[in-house]
DNA sequence: ACAACTGCATGAA
DNA sequence: TTCATGCAGTTGT
């Protein structure tokens, strides 16, 4: 059985998802108030919504546990893991992650694979760009998108 | 068949 | 020369 809180943000709303066994889930930015209900006091849900608001506010996040990602690939898993290893404040390209995971070329499944991530921010996809600084792509939205890398002070 | 990519070709300003 | 499109080549789902 599934649960899920909601956080508010200057942005709207925050909706975490997790199962029965405390593993998140899911994590969207979801504007859609439908959905606002049923908050759980789980500890790290808590811990969560506090690292989340820290983040916002311009601090490194720290999370890196609670993830469920047996929903996917080997390789989707291997490039969320090169993704998270990108610091805060930089971005990389879709080709050089793919370079890294001995994939040259394959900077387009990499893109498919930053898509499919659940969980924004803990997840840092955001920082993932294409190639002659364009942004690429973002699920939650391209402004949204911006509006994160701008807020870890960088500029395109 | 499709996708949150890239690199080269081509053409307009 | 510099930018905007277009298209083919590629990899994983």
């Amino acid at each position: 059985m599934s649960a899920y809180f909601t956080v508010r943000f200057p942005l709207g709303l925050v909706v975490v998802s997790y199962d029965e066994h405390g593993s998140l889930s899911r994590i969207s930015f979801d504007l859609d108030f439908r959905t606002s209900e049923a908050p759980s006091s789980s500890d790290f849900a808590r811990d969560l919504a506090r690292d989340l608001d820290s983040y916002l506010k311009g601090n490194p996040e720290p999370l890196d546990q609670y993830l469920d990602l047996s929903f996917a690939s080997p390789f989707s898993r291997s490039a969320w893991k090169a993704a998270r290893q990108i610091p805060f404040g930089s971005v990389t390209t879709y080709g050089a992650l793919a370079a890294k995971l001995d994939r040259p070329g394959g900077a387009r499944a990499v893109g498919q694979a930053m898509g499919s991530n659940r969980f924004p921010l803990l997840i840092p996809c955001h920082r993932v760009v294409a190639m002659g600084g364009a942004l690429g792509g973002f699920g939650s939205g391209l402004r949204l998108k911006r509006w994160l890398l701008n807020l870890e002070g960088v500029n395109l």
